[in-house]
DNA sequence: ATCTATTGATAAAG
DNA sequence: TCTTTATCAATAGAT
């Protein structure tokens, strides 16, 4: 219908995909008017443009919501509280993973031992001892390698000084001198033993793991758009 | 169109209205499917027939969900996509404290020990040193309660074996007479010890609390109808 | 946006 | 429901 039939295919030029796409929504609001009045029908329509406008057509006495609410009633499986409802069980999955590692943490610290049987709390002492001793490796291993590396830079420093000291031609001032810090004791020992206070420092550094669970009561809402 | 042009009322003869609404039902199937391609546009419609029947269509390469939510979020009321992308949040939130408490609990077994700083590390040993201390006591609070039931058990039994050889007025026989087990040594110490096996009792116990995460993958998932 | 030749849609009948 | 066909409606291209 117009001056020469055209095909079914994508309007290449813009402009006339524009004029084409204005009228003929209008016609389809129309058709979709009169098959409301006609037939006693309810019609939802939502169009987006290739411009990205949209329009709708609903028919008068009801809503597009509630069209597709009712369409999700007819399909039967509702898409979105499918997926509402999914989300809702991976949410209560996780948290309910994330209290047993709460647990599990605070069993390893010593607390909530009441409600594990003897042979857990067998296992948990054998585990956490075996921890400790891999921990206290882990520090021997630190604390070697920084002394290591502490002993290094005074090497350097003490050659650049005494290079400094030839370049210069003076004598060597014992005030100045260095000290090969080399052995047990001194900063070794001061790191090891750590100051008062320094025992919470894990503990406090745990606080992180632990945020408010503010905004996770999804619980009661229901995701249809009634 | 047609023989005689009618007027836009409702059919009251409902064979006629089933029929006008089964071929201008049609008409706007093919209107929107002519729109969709000509004009690149995306189109949804819904359609209930007087008599409670509905029929949809929907442009290829997008779903009725996509649409509606893309509408939802054109309109601005977008309930559903604001509490769908709460949840996400939530989800990527909940997922982080996750994978920090397993990364707490691997430390606390002496394993990714390499990206703590020194202080932390000592704070660590020092804190797991206390916690094994707690194992401890608890463990020996446990045995030493069993073994209090435990006497308490021979105790009773013991009087009430007496008490029947008094009701039976039979002297007591040596080869069947009971033992007061007080004291260390015996069964106290064949728990404490354990058996060979024992030591992974705990590790056993953490299985439960890192269920597998299928379907957890919202992540990555966009509601927004691009 | 308006016009109009032309094609498309469909009401009524079979 | 499917087809036919006379008739009205929609619209492509031009202005």
């Amino acid at each position: 219908m117009g001056r020469g039939k055209i095909e079914i295919k994508r309007i290449e030029n813009a402009t006339n995909r524009q004029v084409t796409y204005s009228k003929r929504r209008t016609g389809i609001m129309k058709k979709a008017r009169e098959l409301t009045v006609l037939c006693d029908a309810q019609v939802a329509i939502i169009m987006f443009s290739s411009t990205g406008k949209y329009h709708e057509f609903c028919s008068p006495g009801t809503d597009i919501k509630t069209i597709f609410d009712r369409y999700q009633q007819a399909i039967g499986t509702s898409l979105w509280v499918e997926q509402y409802e999914n989300m809702q069980r991976t949410l209560s999955h996780l948290k309910d993973i994330n209290r047993n590692l709460r647990t599990e943490i605070r069993q390893r610290m010593g607390e909530d031992l009441d409600s594990l049987e003897f042979d857990e709390l067998r296992g948990l002492e054998q585990n956490v001892d075996a921890a400790l001793k891999e921990v206290r490796h882990r520090k021997y291993h630190v604390i070697s390698t920084q002394t290591d590396t502490y002993k290094k830079k005074v090497k350097h420093s003490y050659e650049a000084y005494k290079n400094l000291q030839q370049e210069l031609g003076m004598r060597e001032d014992p005030a100045f001198g260095f000290v090969d810090n080399t052995g047990a004791g001194g900063w070794d020992g001061a790191v090891a033993l750590g100051g008062p206070g320094a025992a919470d420092m894990y503990a406090f550094r745990v606080v992180p793991s632990q945020p408010n669970l503010h905004g996770m009561a999804y619980g009661s809402h229901d995701l249809r758009l009634g």
